[in-house]
DNA sequence: GCCGTTTTCGGCCCGACTGTTTTCAGTCG
């Protein structure tokens, strides 16, 4: 069973504890292990074997022999009582917008309401005005959220980080440009460096709040916009992503962008913490309970200092540790852009890219890398793409000859090559060792299972010549899952071989993801950032991979290329 | 239901917004 089945069990007994009425508490506990579960980068299911469940966040020994019954059986037996109350089609109701399981359950115990089909008829017959507390303004919100439910399309879902990232820079950027504007941030997930986006928060302080507000509304990229006012403004772009400008005074500017930096189990955990330090937070300022004296900040280095910590920096503020590291002084120094030293996986011509060899080399030299990879596909890739142990050879030859005369910098000759089925490679061994650098991925047959895939990618990492393995899950963020793998595994192993594995910096893939980079890490692998650019201009994807380093707390020790070419090479397998 | 530099019991973030109410409950982020 996936984690993400088991967290789906949990966030339905959560809703239907809610429904039964449990205390608030019970039903958050829930939640909260969910999320936890379905972020662990380990399996549940294995760790629950063990007898280790309770080593998870927020799983204690309740949960724990829930997750048991549920392996052992597929259900989990007060979930199953509950059902027999509440039919599973009214937690459909409690997901539609504005509606909870409170309002649920009164429409379900007052009007007999146990699914969608109900719901819009209560709305036609208008019965939801008649119950006490509710009016007919809650059943117009409730007939807009069902016509919005219906309608097909994207729906609420979270949007890909880099659609999101540049509409928030350039709308920051004109916010600046403005001359009532003084200080503009962009904060939320974007700032964080999430893999997706729910929307783009900005913050700003101005000498003419109302001006700066209005800008934003007639900015080319906003569609719509409400009202805009003193305290800013709410917007949505033509491509539907929504909008926020906060505006305070400029004493409270580090208090408000660490509100809306988040992330929301960072901000409850920091809050929670300071309340058992007579401290109360919020975006307007950090009061002391007793005496009622605020502190406003400035900045947001400020407002971590008045609370205890060392400044954290957004890509950690998720809750996963980084408050207790902060208080005692033991956060990352983490690994920055400006610190990677080449680039080791890009594509050319050759095979599936767009730029030329000569292309591409220079662009990596301009960025002032000192060294980089070209790694075409290799023989069995298909599509056209796929360069023959032939025509590698020569480009072994053209590499060499590139680098000739050509100081501080070098050219590597490396190759993507295929993990086949059984583990094996797609050119012959003399080929391998002649080249500089091989990276090892896996482009087909997805769907074995779980240990025959183990099984292929350890092959690879034992492989003498392998260097690397590239984008080790093939998931594709929002469209594709990960096909099953065992991370844990093929971390100790990659560590013990010397092998490295890559963060892929594609904003689709951020494959390792943060959680797996982190447990890899801390298996004792060696890390890789890479682009595996396709041309010159996603080149820039290493700042994708450097930030999915950041928020797995790595570290430039951690990453190979972050190493100048000297003792980059002393890390390669001999 | 979880958890512990005040605790193994008694806490468990904070505020905005909405709609319904004369002071609050529910929902959301």
């Amino acid at each position: 069973m996936t984690n993400a089945e088991i967290a789906a069990a949990f966030d339905e007994l959560s809703v239907l504890y809610e429904l039964d009425g449990a205390v608030k508490y019970r039903v958050l506990a829930y939640t909260t292990a969910a999320k936890a579960i379905r972020e662990s980068p380990i399996s549940v299911a294995e760790l629950a074997g063990k007898g280790r469940a309770t080593e998870i966040p927020g799983v204690g020994k309740t949960l724990a022999e829930k997750i048991d019954m549920l392996l052992a059986t597929g259900e989990i037996p007060s979930a199953v009582k509950l059902k027999a109350k509440f039919p599973p089609s009214l937690i459909e109701v409690t997901r539609v917008p504005g509606l909870g399981a409170k309002t649920a359950r009164r429409l379900f115990d007052e009007l007999g309401v146990v699914s969608l089909e109900d719901l819009k008829e209560a709305v036609e017959g208008q019965r939801i005005r008649e119950l006490k507390g509710l009016g007919p303004k809650v059943e117009e919100n409730v007939a807009a959220a069902l016509e919005r439910l219906g309608e097909p399309g994207e729906g609420p879902g979270r949007i890909l980080l880099s659609a999101v990232r540049p509409i928030a820079e350039e709308l920051a950027a004109a916010l600046r440009e403005h001359p009532a504007a003084n200080r503009v941030e962009v904060a939320g997930s974007v700032r964080r460096w999430a893999e997706t986006c729910k929307d783009i928060d900005l913050i700003a302080t101005a000498e003419e709040p109302a001006a700066l507000a209005e800008h934003l509304a007639g900015h080319p990229l906003i569609a719509a916009a409400g009202k805009p006012g003193p305290n800013g403004l709410h917007a949505e772009t033509h491509n539907g992503v929504s909008v926020d400008l906060r505006i305070v005074a400029p004493e409270a500017f580090g208090n408000l962008l660490q509100h809306f930096t988040g992330s929301q189990a960072h901000n409850v955990q920091l809050r929670e913490d300071a309340v058992a330090r007579g401290l109360s937070v919020s975006e307007h300022g950090v009061t002391e309970v007793e005496s009622g004296d605020v502190t406003l900040c400035e900045s947001e280095e400020a407002v971590y200092e008045r609370l205890g910590y060392s400044y954290i920096e957004p890509e950690l503020r998720e809750g996963r540790g980084e408050l207790k590291a902060a208080r005692e002084g033991k956060l990352p120094e983490l690994v920055g852009v400006e610190d990677i030293r080449g680039d080791l996986h890009s594509h050319t011509t050759l095979s599936d890219g767009r730029n030329t060899l000569e292309e591409m080399a220079a662009a990596g030299r301009e960025r002032g890398y000192a060294y980089m990879a070209i790694t075409d596909h290799s023989a069995s890739h298909g599509f056209g793409d796929h360069v023959t142990a032939e025509r590698l050879w020569k480009r072994v030859e053209e590499i060499r000859a590139w680098n000739k005369g050509k100081r501080g910098f070098r050219l590597l000759a490396g190759s993507e090559v295929n993990i086949g089925l059984d583990g094996g490679l797609d050119y012959p061994d003399d080929l391998l060792e002649a080249l500089d650098w091989v990276v090892a991925s896996v482009h087909t047959s997805f769907a074995i299972s779980e240990k025959a895939m183990t099984e292929r990618v350890l092959a690879a990492i034992e492989n003498p010549y392998v260097k690397c393995i590239g984008h080790l899950t093939g998931r594709l963020i929002g469209r594709r899952e990960p096909y099953g793998i065992d991370v844990e595994a093929v971390a100790e192993a990659a560590a013990a071989n010397g092998t490295m594995l890559e963060i892929n910096g594609n904003p689709n893939r951020r494959d390792l993801s943060e959680h797996h980079a982190r447990l890899a890490v801390d298996a004792g692998v060696t890390i890789i950032l890479n682009t595996d650019a396709h041309g010159v201009d996603t080149l820039d994807n290493m700042a994708y991979a450097v930030a999915t380093a950041r928020r797995a707390w790595l570290t430039p020790a951690n990453v190979a290329n972050a190493r100048g070419w000297r003792e980059f090479k002393r890390l390669l397998k001999p």
